[in-house]
DNA sequence: GAAAAGTAGTTGTGTTCGCAACCATTCTTT
DNA sequence: AAAGAATGGTTGCGAACACAACTACTTTTC
């Protein structure tokens, strides 16, 4: 309650701005990605067992690092697993986890996507700005998910 | 093709921040809105409404300004149209469309979740900001935003 | 002014995801 | 070492949404 404190009129615009814009720069970025029959999940579980050693991650610290629950990871893996881009190998030392690991028709399907994403990245976004803009984007959101970590505990 | 281009480390580290912190950003602030029992799509559609003459709209004019497809939203008014936050009503004019209007109770809603929903905008968001950081992400996103309006003609 | 094209809204269908319940395995406690 | 708690993964369920097909009107075209 209290006073509304309402946003100014930047503030108002930069939030507003952020809200509405964002969804439609993912789904262009993505849309980008259709020809390699990918999607932009699909494209960083790929990328993100890329740059992983020995190129893979056990499901759960996968599922961590997309930012998706268990259930939700295991079900986007059908994709990845039917289109034969990753496999999975059961852990010897502990039966409970499973490895993803980065087939090497995964890792050839991601090179070759990788300067298509990486241009859209550039074309619908990162050459439109400044680069105070972009420094202002990169502090501005790591704040937000500092703060966001230290609220959840 | 041609040389993958790769962007800077503070190119990359904008788009990484903002890939990875939006949705949780969105979410954190939607989680605030539970206790009235609205989500994020719903606080925007009485706030779209509340902000049009007469507090009411087309269903079509309503979808695209809240970015949803025509099927989207008349499976979001289920939800507000249950809880009696907004009524319908069929035009004589043209009698293909049906305006959405906002109720009394739909406003008093809103009006009572405004506060705590600004809260949350400037507590995950807004507070953490400098102000250059604020005016760059609204230009930045304003920019974005013209780009693929022109690109999807 | 009749046919064709366009527009408004609804309704199947399919996708992606979270949550909670569940099983199997491992770790902790005593 | 047995009981309980925690962890890793899957599955059933339900929510939100896009897309395409459909109905019902309206506008355009000739």
């Amino acid at each position: 309650m209290s006073e509304p404190n309402w946003l100014t009129p930047d503030e108002m615009r930069a939030w507003r701005m952020f809200i509405s814009t964002s969804g439609d720069l993912l789904k262009a970025i993505e849309g980008d990605l259709a020809p390699f029959r990918l999607d932009l999940g699909d494209y960083q579980l790929l990328a993100m067992l890329s740059e992983s050693p020995e190129q893979q991650l056990r499901m759960c610290d996968l599922a961590e690092t997309l930012q998706l629950s268990r259930g939700g990871l295991t079900r986007r893996m059908e994709g990845v697993l039917k289109a034969k881009l990753v496999s999975r190998r059961r852990s010897d030392d502990d039966k409970r986890v499973a490895y993803v690991v980065l087939t090497s028709k995964g890792l050839a399907l991601l090179k070759k996507a990788a300067p298509t994403h990486l241009c859209s990245v550039r074309r619908m976004m990162i050459d439109h700005l400044t680069s105070g803009e972009i420094k202002a984007i990169g502090s501005a959101f790591a704040k937000i998910a500092d703060h966001l970590g230290r609220e959840m505990d």
